[in-house]
Parts: C-alpha cells; structure tokens; sequence
RNA sequence: GCCGAGGUGGCGAAAUUGGCAGACGCACUAGACUUAGGAUCUAGCGUCGAAAGACGUGCGAGUUCGAGUCUCGCCCUCGGCACCA
C-alpha cells in the first residue's frame, strides 16, 4: 500500500471496482429481507450542490449500513428532468431543452460517481423521456376513467415572474415555490386531479406514519388538508323559500347571535341577484372582486371591508331576517363562499360588525362567571360555554346544543353536518413545453376525449417556438395539436397545457422496480417486492408539496389495484438547509465567500472572530446565508471531491451536525475528515506488512494484556454504538466514536515488532471492525484498507462482509470509574469491577479519604448506590 | 395573531433518557521535530482563582438524595401558517 492517503487514487479504484462487478445492481433474492432506500431525486440543473450532497451522502451511509446487515438493498437514483429551467434556458441561450437536459444529466451523474454514491445505475428513470412520461398519460387516463381527473375554469395561481401556474401547494404561503416572489390570481381553464376525494384518507393515514415520519411533517399535512367538522345551514334569500344560501358554520350553537350573512364577492347569489343592486353596491363588489387577484402582502393586515347589498336572508332557527352582505374577508374556496356572521363569539365577525356598526348580541356566557346577556359586548368570545337567549335552546351547554341543533337542522331539512377541507383539488395544467402532455383531444363533435391508451405516449415535438411568455408553446405547433379524433376520427385538436412536474415525481420510486416495462407503469408482483419504501430522505420544503402528492398517487394505485397498501414511505427523514457564511460589504452589500486568500479573518486568543477584511483592506461584515451563485457563498461538490476526496467531504458532512439541523459549511472542519482518515492510513499502514500472515482468531476468553484487552472492549462498546445510532438515524454520533476508536488504538501504544500474537489479532479484530464500520462514512478508504488488512484484494462487498458483531461480554470492563457525590457534591472517584454489590460500593465510598473529610461530624441519613454509576451519601448537619 | 421546534464553551455539538456536563471535531495557546510547515507529534483549552475550591446548560421558582433532562411561570431565537367561518 502507498506510504500517503491519496484519496483521488483509490477513490477512482474502487468506483470502478464496484461499476464493473455491478456490486450494486438490485436483484430479488429469496434469502434476505429487503430494503428499499431512497433520496428525492434530483432535478439536473447542470451542477449539484452541497445540499444534494448531504441528501445522498445520508442515503448512502443507510444503503451501505443495511447492506453490511445483511439486507437485500434496492438503492436508485433517477431524474426529475422536466420542468422550467430547461424553458428558461431555451429562452435565454436558445438551446433546445431536451439537449440540455441530457447534457446536464451527463454532467452530473459524473459528479454523482466521483462521490462513489452506492447507487444501482441501471435502474435509472428519466422523467423526459417518452418511455416515463407515457405513464404519467397512462396515470392521468386511469383517474380520468375513475372521475378523478376533471377540467374547469378557475382562478388559478399565477407568478407574474415565471409566467407560470402554480398548484395551492406551490403557492403556499401566497409566494412562488421557486421564485419567491408573491403570487396573483388569474382566470384559466385547467386539468385538476381530485385530491379531495382521498381528503380523509389522506389525513387519517398520517396516524400510521406517526413512528416513521417527522412530527412536523405529519402536522404541516394535517393543518394543509385542514379538516373541520361542523355544519352547513341553508338560509332562505330574497324572500323566496327556494333561494337558499348555504352557510358552513363549526359553531352552529351560536346562531341566535347572526346578525347578517357574508358572501365572498364571487359567490354565485351575488351575481343572480346583481341586477337588483343598487349602482354604488355594484362597483363596490367590482372594486372587492378586483382587490382579490393582486398579490397577497403578507406584512399587511387587511382591512375588512364589504357593503351590505340589500338583500335580506332568514335565520332557520330564530325566525328573524338579516342583511346579506358581501365581504372582503370571506373566501370563495372555503366551505360555501357564504358565512354566517356571529360577531358576539367570532373575532372576524366582531371586527366587521364593529366596522359597520351591526348590531352585536351575546348569546353564549361562562357558567362560572355570570354576566348580563344584555351588556354591551366588549371583544369576541370564541370560548364554548353555555347558551342564553337561544330560544329553546337556551341553558345548553355548547356541547350538547351542537350535536341537537345539527340534528333538528337535518330533520327539519334545513341543515346537515358536514366537514370542510382547506386542501382543494391539484390543478395541473402547466401552459409549458418541458412537460408531459395531457392526452386529451377536443372534438367538435364529440367534445371533450380521452386519447387511446394504444395511442400512447403524446410525443412532444422536437421543437417549438419557446418564448417563456405564458401560452404554451405546443399551441403554436400543428404537427402537434392537429389530431384525429379518438372516437369519431374526425380532425380534432390535442390539448397543448402539460402536466405539472410534481406528477411526475408522485410516482417515480415505483418505476426503479421495473424501470423498463412497456406495458404498465410497474408490474405489481416486481413492486411487491421492493416497495413501500423503507427510507426515504429529502428536504422538509417538499413537506406539503411531494409528499402529500405521492401519498396521493399511492391511493390512487391501490385503488387501480397495482399496489396493496396505503402509504408508500415508510420512514421519513428530513435534512437540514446547507449554508454558507458570507463575508459582505456594508455599503455596496457585496458579497465575499470565504476562502481564506480572500478574506482576512482576525480573531482574539480564544479564536473568536473579531473582524474580517476584504484583499483590498475593506472591512466586512459576517453572515450566514443559504447556500447559492448568486450570493457567491457556493460551494462546489467537485471542487471538494478534488482537494479533499469524496470520502473526506462525505464523512465531514455527516459528522458536522446532527442530520436535521441546519449545516453551516466551514471549510477548515473538512480538515478534520482528512486528517482522520490520513491517521487511520498511518495506522494501518504501519500494522499491515505484520498482518498479512493469518493470524489466530481470538476467543472470548483468550489471555490478553492489559492494552490488548482494554482495546478489544473499546472496540465492542464502539460496535455497540454505531451500530444503534445508524439504525436510529444518527450519524454525527457514529462518526465521533469512531475517531474515538483510533485514537484508543493510539493509546494503546503496541507496536508491530513487539506486539504479542495475541496482541497483535487483538489490534487486527478492532482495525477490521473500525473499518467495516467505517463504509457507511468513507466507503473508498475503507474498502482499500479492508482489502490490504484481510489480504483480499476484492473488499468488503464482493466478500460479502458483514458488520460486526457486538459481545456484551468483551465490551464490559474489568474495573470502571464510579463517581461519589456528598449531598449530590460530586467530592471523589473510586474503582470497583461492574458488577460489584451496592453494599461492597457503600462501604467502599465511605472509606474513602476524600469523602471523609466531607462526612466528619455530621449523620449519614443514607447512602444511594446506582449501580455502575454513583455512588451519593446524604449527610445532615 | 395562531401553531411548531429550540436556547449547553470562541464555534459545530455530545450526554447511556433523572446519575461524573462539555465526548468527538473545528478554532485557539504553548512546546517538540524540521532547511521549511497551512505536515506530524506532545500538552493545554467552560468561568473566576496562585491554589484549595467556588460557580456554571436563556431567566425565576418547584419536585428530588441528585435536574441540561421532569413541573409551573417568564424571556429570547428560528421555522410554518395567514382572515379556513
């Protein structure tokens, strides 16, 4: 072996060891158990970043931990290789799409590889190709067979800066998911799938996720999809017992406290009725309507505003009648667009009434703080309580009148409980070229058809005119919208919207398990095998987008019948944001990465950073920021991968911090990657010319020396500890125990040429431990040594290695350190074997020197002895 | 405003889940080796103190023989949501 660590040598051996013995090429075997890993895939925007590196580097240590178990381990990677970025390159370079995507995709699967990523190559899926994107038409079919995929006009949204349409999901927030910026209303025709159908499941199904997913990813669903159970009261309008409007309260026992009916201005009564308004009521719903479609500042509160349109409405159950006005406050999309306005108990309400000067009636009140029901009423009060002028119902507890007056609504007709949902149908027309298109085709005289499934995949054209102006470029090309139609074959036009990218990838980890199939997307015996997914890691920003669309899909293919369960990812894990510390002007604002020539970092003797000068003496000011060019705090992955290695860079990004916080990228800490991995060169480096020999195994009970033996237990707690901190998804933990390992090899001071044989397997059993456990991290450096120590020049994985085994019995020590409080005053340490008795380690503290001086003249009230621990006498006086 | 997560050395963090706070690493200090060091090795490194020792996990209380960990109250930071009836 070479006298240096020179990563990049062994680095290229083992990559192509492993590519041309195909070591991690999937194939379903009857005598392990599976696991299936997988990381989001990534979209191939030409250059990976440090965030993607953490991502994969996770996932690898997972794959190799499982592997080295013993489990059959399915671990792909594809590429989400539709969507914008390719349009915008288009526009701005003039490239065509579809070579820039390929290129990109070259381009980075070889910064992948030179990471050494244990990934299964061949099962690679692109989403652009017409051999993927077929299925994602073959899916749109099947849900629009099912009713689950439909067309309307709706208010969409809409970012002025991509020109593009956004789902509720991407617009969460009222910002653009990928630009930031804040995002408008527009009126379009689109395709939805029915998201809403699988609401309850969707919501129901995050109990079973509880153990495996992150808390808040399972509560950022369940408050996206947003249930809420009440009811809807029709109220009759106009004076005419047919027109009702539907109001969806949650607090029916507050109704004897309406004082007049909010419509949002869309609602459709208000546009029946609009002719018998008055002008002023006109163009002040017109200015309301208008109000709604501009971008949403966050930062403001909006004033509530409305008019009262003169229009009168009949509470069922008071018998009175209220004005109906029309709100700002009040949304279309929720419930009915129609609220029944209780100022007294509802906040909203009471800031309109307030505004309006509308009366405002108290009709819940505290049992336990009586107050007069006639008081002038100060602020909402949203508590439950008991009713008072209610009617027949006044005495009832909030309770109990909820449950009855839902159920006389229903009997009398005029009523029912219901349940609302915030999440709302995915609408995924995209006005886009880079997209899979929606095979559907309109005919004049058939209308609206469905394209034969034998007539799949819609091909996208070579070219089309990309302008990135909002209007599909596939409109713009007859080749492609001209068409035949499916039932009557009369000439007809192909729809030229395309799917949202996010379909893509709701489905995309089914197709790694038979990733060539022409027939069906997946078949459900080879599915069967691999999937659900036991791990799957990406960031927490797709925690309502992605992830509740697959989970969606899931169901959808349940019910299609190609998969038997309800959720396909079993554990969730989410990983922390990659940033970088920017140095910045403060006057021009900007910004300077750190390579340490470039800026000048003064520190005071504790090393904390006092200050920071630019080359040319400016002084700068510290921040950090997210990770990206455009701040100019990058870092690129090759760049890395070249100074330090792979294995260097990986191992650092693991042990750095803990895997879901946030990783502030400091180049000196790479430093301590390499310098462990050069030790543990030098290591063995020095051992191996004396370990070649074969060299008698080691029994439980063998004859040691001290040193030896002292090692071999570290060695077994250090087992003991990587192996439950990866299976419980730590991996900074893992990374320190095994530094602590080499450093105990240090420690241990033996030395080749006077070692005992004993000593000398003792030395060999932990260094083949250090480094089967080392894989997951470091997986290059840890073959390459594997390989020299056991003198088998194929490694760990063509071997078949597995990781090492944990004995209780030589990790236990002889004699351990147990500490010795007074008054639970830590005062001294005595020595005892582990298993000595409680009372043995009493009398023993007690004797000792220390604790004597701390116990004279006063009463021992008690001695608490925790075994292997402590030991805490309590004295008085 | 509502919801969630979190405050531990100069920094990233550990802490066997109520039992020796600060493992491991970075940075820093001193020394050795060296033609040289941004290599390597040795030692030091929470605060105060010469030492003995005292104090120390955002602040204040409480439970306990014993609290970073449990309970209550407050302060601060970071995320998510934004009139959801």
């Amino acid at each position: 072996m070479d006298e240096k660590y020179f990563a990049k040598k062994i680095e290229a051996k083992w990559q192509k060891i492993w590519s041309d013995s195909g070591a991690f090429a999937a194939k379903i075997v009857d005598d392990k158990p599976k696991f299936y890993q997988l990381e989001m895939l990534p979209y191939p925007s030409g250059n990976l970043h440090m965030g993607h590196v953490r991502n994969y580097s996770v996932g690898d240590a997972i794959a190799w931990y499982k592997r080295l178990k013993g489990f059959n381990v399915l671990h792909p990677i594809g590429w989400d290789s539709f969507g914008q970025p390719a349009e915008d390159a288009a526009v701005k370079r003039g490239v065509n799409p579809r070579d820039w995507t390929e290129e990109n995709i070259k381009a980075m699967r070889g910064q992948l590889e030179r990471l050494g990523l244990s990934y299964d190559w061949g099962r690679q899926m692109f989403a652009h190709r017409p051999d993927y994107y077929k299925f994602d038409q073959w899916f749109f079919l099947k849900m629009y067979d099912m009713g689950l995929a439909y067309k309307k006009l709706t208010q969409v949204n809409w970012c002025e800066t991509d020109q593009a349409t956004l789902s509720n999901e991407q617009a969460s927030g009222g910002l653009c998911w990928r630009c930031g910026n804040p995002v408008t209303k527009k009126d379009l025709e689109q395709w939805f799938l029915k998201t809403t159908a699988y609401a309850d499941e969707l919501i129901d199904g995050l109990d079973e996720l509880e153990s495996g997913w992150p808390q808040h990813v399972i509560k950022r669903q369940r408050d996206w999809i947003g249930r809420s159970e009440g009811a809807y009261v029709d109220f009759a309008v106009g004076g005419s017992e047919q027109e009702k409007i539907k109001v969806f309260t949650t607090r029916i026992d507050t109704i004897y406290g309406v004082n007049s009916i909010v419509l949002a201005a869309e609602h459709p009564i208000v546009d029946q009725y609009i002719g018998t308004f008055s002008e002023t009521v006109r163009t002040k719903i017109e200015e309301l309507r208008q109000e709604k479609l501009k971008p949403t500042d966050r930062e403001v509160e909006i004033d509530k505003d409305g008019i009262d349109t003169g229009l009168k409405a009949l509470n069922p159950f008071s018998g009175e009648e209220v004005p109906v006005w029309v709100g700002n406050y009040v949304m279309m999309e929720y419930g009915t667009g129609a609220v029944m306005s209780v100022p007294g108990h509802d906040e909203r309400d009471f800031e309109f009434a307030s505004k309006f000067g509308l009366p405002i009636r108290r009709v819940i009140v505290d049992p336990d703080t009586p107050v007069d029901p006639d008081a002038p009423v100060d602020a909402a009060h949203y508590e439950k309580g008991v009713l008072v002028q209610s009617g027949d119902w006044t005495g009832l507890s909030s309770e109990q009148a909820i449950s009855d007056m839902t159920a006389h609504a229903q009997a009398r007709g005029f009523g029912e409980a219901a349940k609302t949902y915030r999440l709302r149908d995915w609408g995924i027309s995209r006005q886009r070229f880079w997209g899979s298109p929606i095979p559907i085709i309109y005919c004049d005289e058939c209308g609206t058809v469905p394209e034969k499934f034998e007539n799949l995949p819609v091909e996208l054209p070579e070219n089309a005119p990309i302008t990135g102006t909002g209007e599909s470029p596939l409109a713009k090309v007859p080749e492609f919208y001209e068409a035949e139609c499916p039932r009557c074959g009369g000439a007809a036009r192909r729809e030229t919207d395309t799917m949202d990218t996010f379909v893509d990838s709701s489905w995309y980890f089914f197709r790694y398990t038979d990733h060539d199939n022409e027939i069906l997307p997946f078949a459900p015996e080879v599915a069967e095998y691999w999937t659900p997914v036991d791990q799957y890691i990406g960031g927490d920003d797709h925690a309502v987008m992605h992830l509740i669309y697959t989970r969606f899909w899931s169901k959808v293919m349940r019910d299609i019948g190609l998969v038997k369960f309800d959720e396909p990812v079993k554990r969730l894990l989410t990983q922390g944001m990659v940033v970088g510390e920017t140095f910045f002007d403060d006057s021009t604002g900007k910004r300077v990465y750190h390579p340490p020539d470039r800026v000048a970092v003064s520190r005071d003797e504790k090393g904390k950073m006092t200050g920071a000068r630019a080359s040319d003496g400016t002084e700068l000011k510290y921040a950090i920021e997210r990770m990206s060019k455009s701040k100019g705090n990058g870092v690129d992955p090759d760049e890395m991968v070249e100074i330090y290695g792979a294995d260097a860079s990986r191992m650092f990004v693991l042990f750095a911090a803990p895997v879901d916080h946030e990783l502030v990228w400091h180049e000196a800490g790479i430093e301590g990657a390499v310098r462990f991995l050069q030790r543990l060169w030098r290591f063995v480096g020095k051992w191996e010319p004396s370990m070649a020999a074969e060299l008698a195994v080691l029994t439980t009970d063998a004859h040691l020396s001290e040193a030896a033996k002292t090692l071999r237990q570290k060695t077994h707690q250090t087992i003991k500890r990587v192996d439950q901190s990866l299976d419980t998804l730590q991996f900074n933990t893992p990374v320190a125990a095994l530094m602590e390992l080499l450093n105990s090899l240090y420690d241990a001071k033996l030395e080749p040429d006077t070692a005992t044989a004993e000593e000398m397997a003792a030395v060999k059993e932990s260094i083949t431990s250090t480094l089967l456990m080392l894989a997951p991290f470091a997986p290059h450096t840890a073959e390459e040594l594997y390989a020299t120590v056991i003198g088998n020049e194929n490694g760990m994985i063509a071997n078949g290695a597995r990781f090492p085994v944990f004995s209780e019995e030589l990790a236990r020590a002889d004699v351990i350190e147990i500490a010795v409080q007074v008054n639970g005053k830590l005062r001294s340490r005595i020595f005892a074997s582990p298993d000595a008795p409680n009372g043995t380690l009493e009398s023993q503290a007690l004797a000792d020197e220390k604790v004597q001086e701390h116990i004279a003249g006063k009463d021992v009230v008690k001695v608490i002895v925790v075994p292997k621990r402590l030991v805490n006498v309590v004295v008085r006086g």
